[in-house]
DNA sequence: ATGTTCAGTTGCGTTTTGCAAGTAATATTA
DNA sequence: TAATATTACTTGCAAAACGCAACTGAACAT
């Protein structure tokens, strides 16, 4: 079935594909945390649970967002990749981190300050760069 | 109650307040088309619910992202407003605008094409300005 | 052959969502 | 002034999504 969206607004229909507590985090493990497979999603510090995992991966997939591998060497393990679609979220990814470090604080004063959030808020599109050459250069090692 | 955060990644903790169908696009209502009264939410074209209205307009004032405003002249009616915090979200909002501009033609063919989006990308930065400037522009139009 | 790992699936109770209808306070109109 | 309308909600209820735990089945490893 195809995805119905709530109107013609592209934020709008961005969130209809994105609106969720879940999507976008998996899509910033593979991105940021260098993760590929079910079983990397699932231990990860979110503890996303398996069923809403394989969830959101098969929707993801459909939308064209991310692609699943099988390896040559190996029928066990599947590895997840991001698409140059979902390559393109980086932006967005990038922009809500730099939100939470300087929104989230006061809510939340454990989070995180290991990012160089200055050096990234100076040249955003850099670091966009940076992140996605990073990502095509790692998944460039395995062959499927 | 205070907002639980699943871990201390700022992305992560980013879509723990902002990680479902409604919030941004409340905001993005405010921000972009202007609106500012419960009416004015409830007539837009993503058709909001009502009650789900109410609980996110809670929620996000709660975490300082709008303000809850009375009229002097008038009590029936109430005029909400992002914060500071609130505009923050603009990059975010906007990333997905360009996002969806250039990756949800395919699953969306309706998608809207009236914002300048080569425009906006050639200086993000100076966009965002333009728009929080228009949106404090607007809100001091108002006496509270 | 046996045990383990990986990638899921299934069952089930809880929470969230969405629709429709109702309400209460204020403002407008006859 | 009385009736009507408007605004900002609240309530009830059914449906969908979520989350936990347990289970399965294929593929490896010993």
């Amino acid at each position: 079935m195809t995805h119905s969206f709530r109107c013609d607004c592209p934020i709008t229909s961005a969130l209809d594909v994105l609106g969720d507590k879940w999507t976008l985090v998996i899509v910033k493990q593979m991105l940021i945390d260098g993760k590929k497979t079910f079983k990397e999603f699932v231990e990860s510090e979110e503890a996303i649970a398996t069923n809403i995992l394989t969830d959101r991966l098969k929707k993801i997939e459909e939308k064209g967002i991310i692609k699943r591998l099988s390896l040559p060497e190996n029928k066990k393990s599947k590895h997840y990749h991001l698409t140059e679609k979902g390559l393109g979220l980086t932006p967005v990814i990038l922009e809500m981190a730099i939100w939470s470090d300087g929104n989230l604080r006061d809510l939340h004063p454990d989070l995180s300050t290991e990012n160089p959030i200055e050096y990234i808020k100076l040249n955003k599109a850099s670091f966009v760069n940076i992140l996605q050459e990073r990502y095509k250069e790692r998944i460039s090692q395995t062959q499927y």
